[in-house]
DNA sequence: AAAAATTGTCATCAAAATGTAATATTGCAT
DNA sequence: ATGCAATATTACATTTTGATGACAATTTTT
């Protein structure tokens, strides 16, 4: 994740983006916005935004049938969301929570209320799942530090090479096309040249070839499957 | 999934339907094409296409109506669906996210980015079924991996020996012909010489037969039957 | 503002896979 | 055993696919 989390803000009164969006500015967000459902979708899958903040009462009631569709697909089930609302009926609530929304904001709030909801979400949901640092062999990637080591030396990359082995390192022992990668690591709707999936691998492999002093080749661990991709494994072929 | 996925082209102007229909083809899709709605929806109950292309702005409006019909009925709700638009007028999009259409293009687009975004869709649509692994004693074809191990070992070959295999283990038990292995394997409307299936039955058999640390022999399971064509058993001939 | 790092694309080389034809071998009926 | 047809194997030219270095554009750092 980026130093600076990414809000997307979903509400059809400008006013109220403008708010929101300084609100966050101040708290040291950075932020997008969206008029509309579909705005939001596109933006949720070119974009990959730390967190919504989605207004309830779109026009078309489409706020509700966003996110369900947002928990729905798997690809964006883990972007939390957090509805504003200006009701306060109960089975509204309900009705969020049950559609999986991770938290519920009425209207009118304080910017400072807002934030600090935002801040709670986003540290359950990135606490949960990022901070276990993977391990193979001496091969250690740790996303708290955001660093890659070898025999506990650091391993230089770039960002991209670092996404690209944290992919892999999460989803061990299965081919990924270069589609599916480019999905994965650059984002869906980026239209990138598939040899550029190439060239990456490549960088990577050069990095972790010539990251160890015991003379094991790390770089192994990414192993070409013609005809259908790449595989990170620990079972040599 | 077919080799090629089908993806059906709504609409009304044949020369969009000719550019699309070419771009498509290019990119290793077969298409088919509607230029109604009344059309289309025949040839979706009929062929079930892998995808549908959908205009927007059909006579009468009847786009969109067409997306909700197959969206609320339970045969077709699966088909995923893109809109293609030359507006970009807000209240459309909404009611289209609605419907639950999977994605939107908006003309005009470059042929790229249609195919990445099909591609996309596709992806997500039919990525969700995983194969499961097959076994036979102690061959083992796992697809996620896109890897054959005897003995725990991966066994090396080529893509077509691979989908060669992967068609006997799903079919076990019975003959099948040159012709029908070439259908299969192949794909429909790829003309070979017969003998290439004998070729690449031997490179199979090869892989297989200096696989084994124990001394079986798991070639033997691909049995030759004498005018017939080929079978994959276990039991002896 | 300058320097350094990162990025995506392309051209080129190398390796692997493919299909075919030629040749060898096998199985079977006689 | 013999001859024949079917299948197996081999060798090879061609095509496909992946790896890699160079480069310009862009972004980030200094």
């Amino acid at each position: 994740m980026t130093p600076e989390p990414n809000i997307l803000i979903v509400d059809d009164e400008a006013a109220i983006r403008d708010m929101i969006g300084i609100a966050l500015d101040t708290a040291g967000f950075r932020s997008t916005t969206a008029s509309t459902a579909l705005d939001a979708h596109v933006n949720i899958i070119d974009q990959r935004p730390d967190l919504v903040l989605l207004d309830w009462m779109l026009p078309g009631g489409s706020g509700i049938e966003l996110a369900r569709r947002l928990k729905r697909d798997e690809l964006t089930a883990s972007i939390p969301i957090i509805m504003l609302t200006a009701k306060t009926s109960e089975d509204n609530k309900v009705q969020g929570l049950d559609v999986g929304v991770d938290d519920y904001v009425t209207k009118p709030f304080s910017p400072r209320e807002l934030v600090a909801r935002i801040k709670a979400v986003l540290r359950r949901s990135t606490g949960n799942l990022k901070d276990k640092p993977i391990r193979v062999f001496d091969l250690e990637m740790d996303p708290a530090s955001h660093r890659v080591m070898v025999e506990d030396r650091p391993v230089e990359m770039g960002p991209t090479e670092y996404r690209l082995l944290n992919f892999f390192m999460t989803h061990p022992e299965k081919v990924y096309s270069r589609d599916h990668i480019q999905d994965q690591v650059w984002g869906a709707n980026v239209y990138l040249e598939e040899r550029t999936v190439d060239v990456h691998i490549g960088r990577l492999r050069k990095a972790l070839s010539s990251a160890s002093k015991t003379g094991i080749n790390y770089s192994a661990l990414i192993q070409t499957v013609r005809g259908a991709g790449y595989r990170f494994s620990t079972r040599h072929d």
